[in-house]
DNA sequence: ATGAGGCGTTTAATATATTAGACAATGGGA
DNA sequence: TCCCATTGTCTAATATATTAAACGCCTCAT
């Protein structure tokens, strides 16, 4: 369940070729220390990580990204864009059957006066998109701003977002998002 | 000289708009951890920091690799839009100056009778997109069909493929690639 | 006014991370 | 062979992170 911040460390300590106390003596902590932690007896506070792997020198953010470990269908007519909305709110999903998409890319539709939640979902990721046809008025994280045709957005999916047509007239909006939420 | 590890929590949660209660019930963890860390009063514990991160949700790796600097922009105007292509092909991308970009949305206007090169790029990624106005041709490994108003396309970059507008009229598209080529 | 419920902060008690120092095992060099 | 240095591990003492519960400050409905 947790991040196994002891075999990452040992892996890097042993990569760069240098003993526990050695990596000790250049962090300024114990050697028992970075033993705990390869163990993963202990879980170290941040400051003690960042102290350890300026000894390396390794930033944290390079830390915990470092990673361990037939033709589909090309073209689709528009009656082929899978629907996943309502009456109100209608998303249509290119290429919705395509085995391990890395993005979703919607055809969507605002009825005048329809409206998403406020979502905050639990997905990691971006959306972008870029209205062409009517206005939607589209807030985030707080912000609130009215978007006609030719203009675009583009924000973190975590951030709370709510889509409102206000307008009169539908709204059509082309986006994506990755990693595929649909 | 450490991380500044309480204002990037407090940043966070505040820009998802929940209370420092709200995400300790969350993340499993007391309200005051959560005070304590945003004060930097404490260093938190690995394990920590990914259960506060969790009831968000967000990595580890996400987490330092932030950048505290600015809130990106979320909303963009058509002039704002970075023009990469020429007189025939126009290629209009969507928050171009973003940092860590996912992927590439873009507003693709073609000229009648413009085309695109044979392309075969060495990048994996995909590409997808919907026509909005006018007709395209496209061809992906050697099959080739025109699209029109509503109709989508959707595959894998490194496929040799190829836009021509055939039309009289000039065709729009807005399109998805990710990882972002451009 | 007033009480209820939300907010972030603080404090004493407790759990856990970290240190200092000792341990056994390994591998040269005299 | 013996010694000495170096390795990773372990344990008791100590420093620090974390909890549970209270505080004071707000806002809002009664």
């Amino acid at each position: 369940m947790n991040i196994d911040v002891g075999t990452r460390l040992r892996s890097i300590r042993t990569a760069f070729g240098i003993s526990q106390r050695e990596l000790a003596r250049r962090a300024g902590v114990t050697n028992g220390l970075i033993s705990l932690i390869e163990q993963n007896r202990v879980s170290p506070s941040v400051s003690s990580l960042k102290k350890v792997l300026d000894g390396v020198p390794m930033s944290l953010a390079e830390f915990f990204t470092l990673d361990l470990a037939a033709a589909p269908q090309a073209f689709f007519g528009a009656e082929e864009l899978v629907e996943l909305g309502n009456e109100e709110v209608s998303l249509r999903l290119v290429a919705a059957q395509r085995p391990g998409r890395q993005m979703s890319v919607l055809h969507e539709r605002y009825a005048p006066g329809a409206a998403t939640g406020e979502e905050m979902l639990a997905h990691r990721g971006e959306e972008a998109g870029v209205v062409i046809r009517g206005r939607i008025e589209l807030t985030v994280s707080g912000s609130t701003r009215a978007l006609g045709p030719g203009e675009a957005y583009y924000f973190a999916s975590q951030l709370p977002h709510r889509f409102r047509n206000a307008g009169r007239e539908p709204c059509e909006i082309i986006s994506a998002c990755t990693p595929p939420t649909f």
